[in-house]
DNA sequence: ACAATGCTTGCAGTCGAATGCAAAAATGTG
DNA sequence: CACATTTTTGCATTCGACTGCAAGCATTGT
């Protein structure tokens, strides 16, 4: 049986405030049972009868106890936790998709242990560092190279991509179709009259963005328009005005500005209503991509499409779970989603 | 020695890839040494000969090795796990906070285990979660009961609090200065002759917003003003929009809008021109209040105040050390940063 | 009344790494 | 070269909960 201090102990008094919590033996003691009792009393579907509950369930009430989730982990093999990766961009542009992955994990009574990069490639250094708490999966909004997922997958921890696309096979992977979903929006503009149309660009090699620009040519060259102009930004409102300034100062005329995110078409609109005097959506239309589920955008005269992040999430969350369930083995599938 | 399946084995091919990670036991064996010189390899200052070292770091890359941290926890009584809690409000309008939290925490080497909130009264349930993770403590930008708080201290975990109050000596807590902030907004507005101020408030009973009108109330009532109009709104950018209109059709007239937050000004600001044809800031100012730490709110006309969101971030962490390292005992203290 | 069946229970070993202690090796001193 | 000192090393135990196994007990059938 582990020592313990009490009251009356000499020790007691230099460790006032319970230092170490109770453990199941200290239950088990007080409930008058075994540690083995305990531990099947708050382990689900165990055999235990009601009497024996009770008295455990008392004496775990009164020393405030619950059971050392690591301690548990350890011999479960099974740590609840999955290690989540984000950009601040993400966090900055698209919050609404990290909360709905915190809603479809606490569902699924998983932990996300948070890692939020500056860049995508501090993920080499963030990825070892989850991986040593030993967590169920990884779900990454966040590139990583297939020799990382590899080396994740070695450790029998499967890994799920968001809004990235994986090499084939290496880890499954939700995508939202960028591109279909910008391709429509430019063809109602292109159906709508437009003619000109401008695009502005997250940063170079950003991925989502890269995928709504391809989105842009296609719409573009299947109605056999050449793109006015093709300007990259930084995904901020700055950035977005700056770009409609410069686009501006650059071309002639353009009918329509196509932006790859909210905050740059936000910026790019009051470019263009209050520094050029233009009339939006008269002169020319402005479009924005959403990241955020609900409104916030139906800015004056902004037409944007939306993400279904909640669907995602949930997807992201499902396919992680059955990734747990039939530990490693599976090829990763890629999944995509509607715009 | 423990027993571990190997190639040959009769049991490999059922678990073709590996399913259990490499142990110290491993890494000692194929190094030829003890368990203990593994782990002695892998923690920091411990003695150890630079050749055995070397021997263990080169059979540990082999195996892929590193050491379990939960396993290492039980043993060191420290998890390098903090509690983060946060509600989507956060995360939609203040997301600067968590990714400079994030990054302080990672400077600290602690990893943010994240809850992520629909209501603040969902802490109850989440709170007793994160504890099970033995945290070192909770970082939370969410409301937490006095007796929430002495559960967890009971736990000998402290709770750093970021913009809310607790009960004197409860828990830690590091708040930007609303109050101050709004407060020498709306001077400035008077002094430039503005009278009819109207304050656009976040959801009634939101404490940062509470604290905001407050601010707002002490400016006014110091220039012997009254204010225009009190409208409640839910932080976002419709709210803002349809309460300008609300202040706007009730009142004759009104010449500044001061806004809770952001997305509200936003909104209210797009009421205002587009609307009700108003020149801003020529016929009403509108003001907002800055969540995001760099730029992104430049808008036309709108003022803002800005929240110092790193320094709050590098405070709450100290705080968070200084209350780990001194294990329970101390009072919280309150921390008060200005706007 | 006795055996057969089914629940409960406790025992003891396990997960993986850290660490006090004492033995062993390496180094320094006279 | 013998002895004292320091550094390295391994052994064995520990952290807290889970779980296979066999013993204990109660219930039921015959």
């Amino acid at each position: 049986m582990r020592q313990r201090v009490m009251p009356g102990d000499p020790n007691f008094d230099q460790q006032n405030t319970r230092v170490s919590r109770a453990t199941s033996y200290d239950v088990a003691r007080l409930a008058g049972v075994s540690q083995s009792a305990v531990s099947r009393c708050f382990s689900q579907g165990a055999s235990i009868s009601d009497e024996t509950r009770e008295k455990v369930q008392a004496a775990a009430r009164t020393l405030g106890y619950s059971p050392n989730a690591l301690a548990r982990s350890l011999i479960t093999r099974r740590s609840g936790l999955v290690g989540l990766i984000v950009t601040d961009t993400t966090l900055r542009h698209s919050p609404q998709i990290i909360h709905d992955l915190g809603d479809a994990l606490k569902q699924a009574q998983l932990m996300p242990l948070l890692s939020a990069l500056r860049a995508e490639s501090d993920v080499e250094n963030a990825l070892p560092a989850i991986l040593d708490y030993q967590p169920e999966a990884i779900i990454s909004l966040v590139t990583i190279s297939p020799g990382l997922i590899k080396d994740a997958r070695a450790l029998g921890v499967p890994v799920v991509l968001i809004n990235r696309k994986a090499a084939h096979g290496v880890a499954t992977s939700i995508c939202c179709d960028q591109a279909l979903g910008l391709k429509q929006l430019v063809a109602g503009l292109i159906a709508a009259g437009h003619r000109r149309l401008a695009f502005i660009a997250g940063p170079k090699g950003a991925p989502v963005s890269e995928e709504r620009l391809k989105g842009f040519h296609t719409a573009m060259s299947s109605a056999t328009l050449k793109p006015a102009a093709i300007a990259y930004a930084d995904y901020t409102y700055e950035g977005g005005h700056a770009a409609a300034l410069s686009v501006w100062k650059s071309q002639k005329r353009v009918d329509a500005l196509v932006c790859a995110n909210d905050a740059m078409a936000i910026g790019a609109l009051d470019a263009c209503v209050a520094d050029l005097g233009l009339n939006v959506p008269g002169d020319v239309s402005v479009t924005g991509f959403d990241d955020i589920a609900e409104g916030g955008r139906p800015m004056r005269g902004l037409t944007t499409v939306r993400q279904p992040t909640q669907q995602m999430a949930a997807l992201a969350v499902a396919e992680t779970l059955r990734l747990c369930r039939t530990a490693g083995e599976q090829r990763g599938a890629q999944h995509m989603i509607a715009g």
